[in-house]
DNA sequence: CCGAAAAATGAATGAGTATTCATTCATAGT
DNA sequence: ACTATGAATGAATACTCATTCATTTTTCGG
């Protein structure tokens, strides 16, 4: 399908070029293919971004659940997968941090990329939110507040795409999943111990 | 000084519309001056990017040093002031994030942005965790790796300004901070306490 | 095979934009 | 009063880029 094709080229000029210098030219010639191409598919370079966030925003979804499924049956497992999932190689790589940054950095003055955004995060929030809950409730902890937890987990990921951008060189996978770990160890110990 | 006036324009600009259709013709309207005036104090689009983001890094520094010596003695203190400063009003502005988020966004394919976020992150970084070291030694915690919490707390507040950005409606400053307490307090509970 | 419909091409268009520069103008020095 | 200075202007220039469209190529049902 042209589409997909096209929509990968994109994402590989966004990460090589950032959005501001990807131009639709650059995508047809990135796809092999030629000028109006992009407009003969897309209508416009705008629908061809929207269409491109989102796509990327499956595609994360996907993983999320296939994360979910693929994992141990408690919450507490489930949980642990989740967080993994976002430091895993396949999605803590530069070209696709860099993607997801290119597309927040212009959230705030184009409020479809906002939604897209907003509607991942939501379901994301939602679902470690619900296994926070359950976690609580199995391990009986006292004095958890489950939007606490559920805040500091949805937030530290995010902020370790930001530094796996910014400091490549001093950015150490194993490093962050052990303070996330131990993060989890503090607020559920029966369960991370 | 026009070269002060011209940078408060961008920052207004790109907050409005974006770094990608941001020109120099509306930065200069948006300061009340001629189409010339940006390549006459500037020499570059470029060179006006770079400079302002050299000045709102500069001008974060400079609250984060006052937050510092603001606050109460002690690094508990401290550290508390500079996890306050990331959600006061003024910092925690969505005008400004969108700023931040709209350099963060092109670090990937501009090395001179990689490099002024950097330095910052990398000074933010040195100063929490050497707070919490010091934390540690005044609390004698055992078990506690400075390293796993500087991470835990320096990425957190990053997270928290993009949940900012993008659920502006659902975004609670007293939530976040809430959490950021009650993570430190789990860390740090003689401190914290 | 045929031929109509769909897909793809790439040159042309026109809007927009960074940069240049000849000129204006206010101020300061002589 | 006269001149020098340099900040500021804004029209002109050169260029990029999204979009259009006449034309060519491919596809595929009959």
């Amino acid at each position: 399908m042209r589409r997909r094709q096209l929509i990968d080229a994109t994402i590989k000029c966004i990460a090589r070029k950032g959005i501001g210098s990807t131009s639709v030219g650059d995508v047809a010639s990135e796809a092999g293919l030629s000028q109006g191409i992009v407009n003969l598919h897309f209508e416009s370079k705008e629908n061809l971004l929207n269409e491109t966030l989102r796509f990327i925003a499956d595609e994360y979804k996907d993983r999320f659940n296939k994360a979910l499924e693929g994992s141990g049956p408690g919450p507490a497992d489930k949980l642990l997968a989740l967080m993994e999932l976002d430091l895993r190689p396949g999605i803590i790589d530069r070209r696709k941090i860099a993607v997801w940054f290119a597309f927040w950095g212009e959230v705030k003055s184009r409020p479809t990329y906002r939604k897209i955004c907003d509607e991942r995060d939501q379901y994301y929030d939602d679902v470690v939110e619900g296994l926070c809950r359950e976690i609580i409730a199995e391990g009986r902890y006292e004095g958890v507040s489950a939007t606490s937890v559920t805040i500091a987990l949805t937030t530290i990921t995010n902020g370790m795409w930001l530094d796996s951008l910014i400091s490549p060189k001093n950015f150490n996978r194993q490093r962050n999943l052990d303070a996330i770990v131990d993060l989890l160890r503090r607020y559920f110990p029966r369960h991370y111990g």
